[in-house]
DNA sequence: AAAAAGAGTACCAAAAAGGTCCAGTTTCCG
DNA sequence: CGGAAACTGGACCTTTTTGGTACTCTTTTT
């Protein structure tokens, strides 16, 4: 439905409490869960997802938690999305390679969804998690999204 | 999971079926199911869609078929999206209008969430059926997708 | 050793996607 | 006129994915 899954809803918001908060160690999902009134094993299953992918620390043990492993900045949306709910691929032949597009001359849309799927990791790519902190506003300067108009057309903002 | 539906991946498959070949009338289902050897029940389901929001014309009774309700430069991929799948809404929170966000400061992530469904959805405006036909390649210029700088935050990496 | 975390994984219910079928209607054509 | 060719509008079913919970380890601190 090119709808982001709850789960990574959930985790950008996560994300984005973590950094809005004291950047200490330290944040057990419980804490998490509180703050944020999600259910406590959500909490616990994404978090553990976002660790498992690089973009959390775990400290396990009692007086543990998790911790960002980098600095908001550093951390986009498009990385989020791929840890929780896998590569980008907006269409499902763009997840294995192995569509009959390669032998069969029927369907030669292949590198164009490629194109397209490019595009919008880009624009997920762009967004960091420090752009998504709460209260924070995002804000578009223009809108330069001329993409896919084959050729010359860079209607330059 | 960020992903277009088969619905949508066969629609601008026929679509573009339809946009390449002769632009007369008549086209009908039997033949698209035939020219892209999709299942027949399927082609009628999707032109039924795409008929209903406007983006095929559709002649009944013997002889009748289905014609590009507008040239192919001027259907983007944006509509047949939203044609096949609902509009785009990249969260579930985007589409009814009715989330805790409003009253409840905890998650202030709307109109972050907004933003980032606007540059997706404009970088769908941004193709066309055209870009999309068989054959022809959709290039991308460059990158341009400078997107969530908020304001004056560039904090070059 | 006990308590406080996280790790790993299995499990289940609800929703969405993917696909088929059929009983109408409309239009053409002989 | 009567049938055949097409579209229309739904219902319906199966499979997959989500969303969410639970339970049993292991690790670490005190
Ligand atoms: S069959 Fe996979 S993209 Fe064409
Ligand atoms: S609760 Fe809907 S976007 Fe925040």
């Amino acid at each position: 439905m090119l709808r982001v899954t709850k789960l990574t809803d959930y985790g950008v918001l996560l994300l984005s409490q973590m950094a809005d908060g004291d950047e200490r160690e330290a944040c057990t999902a419980r804490d998490l869960a509180d703050s944020t009134r999600l259910p406590l094993p959500m909490v616990s299953k994404i978090a553990k997802l976002l660790a498992h992918h690089g973009l959390l620390l775990s400290h396990r043990g009692a007086k543990g938690g998790y911790s960002l492993a980098r600095p908001a900045h550093k951390i986009t949306l498009a990385e989020i999305i791929a840890a929780l709910e896998g590569p980008i691929a907006i269409t499902d032949c763009l997840g294995h390679d192995d569509c009959r597009c390669e032998a069969d001359p029927i369907c030669s849309m292949r590198g164009n969804w490629d194109v397209v799927n490019h595009a919008v990791r880009g624009a997920l790519e762009g967004v960091t998690l420090e752009d998504m902190v709460a209260g924070k506003k995002v804000t578009v300067p223009s809108f330069p999204l001329a993409l896919a108009s084959s050729g010359s057309e860079r209607s330059g903002k």
